[in-house]
DNA sequence: CTTGACTCCGTACCTTGGTACGGACGTCAG
DNA sequence: CTGACGTCCGTACCAAGGTACGGAGTCAAG
């Protein structure tokens, strides 16, 4: 159980230590020991926190989904199953988000041909689009792409 | 050429009130004729432009990206040539936040089933690969999942 | 015991895409 | 002409995830 300030436990795991504050406020990380006159005492325990809380983010929770998840670090065994129900509806949502985002990319490959296809009156079919969704119309000007 | 006010506006393409007087200050669509002294009028290019935002929008752009793309509305030539090159370098994005978000899905998936087999000590080996990153002892509790 | 590095705390600020508010006007129907 | 509603403008606020700062206190080495 070796014991670090904030700075060390900083350095350790590679974060700002104006982010661990902010985490500490967030109630993401429970405050050590001397909250009043001196400097925090880190164990490893904070270590653990910190480098959970970063593994989590990179798999895409938010620090409110975490924080909601952070409530069992001591009983393993509730920590687990509740962990286990959050993973499964992050790889739910993150496999929506994919479905979306391949919807977004087909647009965007169907307006960038449309794009690349002029019309017979050598115009821009984008454009064209635009004008048929908004039913206004547009100055006609030549592509000379 | 129809003249509508604000309201008309807002309720003819979907968005709030405030979203256009948002987006004028932000530079995306331009004041029309009478910034002193009375109300706004907005002609046609007024719904195309905000028509033209929100399907940005759907795209992936932000605000910033659809402002630089926004120069050149009356120009149909020089718009077409960089919405292209605007699109094909969205779709460079698109393509590289699914790939990436296509590996968070699977470390999230290695993470589950890691959740889900328990070591011979039935110890949940999520928790058992924190203690060998972080090089921590965790107290051991049975799962009891 | 002094100096320099570190930390404490509250608060303000940043980005992105808006939403909400409040007091002063404009506009139009009755 | 008056009431009701719409608009104008500046400003403040929201979420999320931090970053930055300033004045004061603390710690350890020399």
């Amino acid at each position: 159980m070796s014991r670090r300030t904030i700075g060390k436990l900083a350095q350790e795991t590679g974060v700002n230590v104006e982010t661990i504050r902010f985490y500490e406020r967030r109630g993401l990380i429970k405050q050590p020991q001397q909250p009043d006159q001196g400097w925090r005492e880190y164990g490893d325990s904070a270590t653990w926190a910190v480098c959970y809380i970063r593994q989590a983010q990179k798999l895409g929770f938010s620090l409110n989904e975490i924080k909601k998840l952070r409530l069992s670090f001591e009983d393993r065994g509730a920590f687990c199953r509740s962990l286990h129900d959050a993973l499964a509806m992050k790889l739910r949502q993150t496999d929506e988000e994919i479905r979306h985002l391949t919807q977004v990319k087909e647009e965007i490959e169907r307006t960038l041909f449309g794009c690349l296809a002029k019309s017979d009156r050598g115009e821009c079919a984008v454009a064209a689009r635009y004008e048929t969704r908004t039913g206004m119309k547009v100055k006609k000007t030549p592509v000379r792409a």
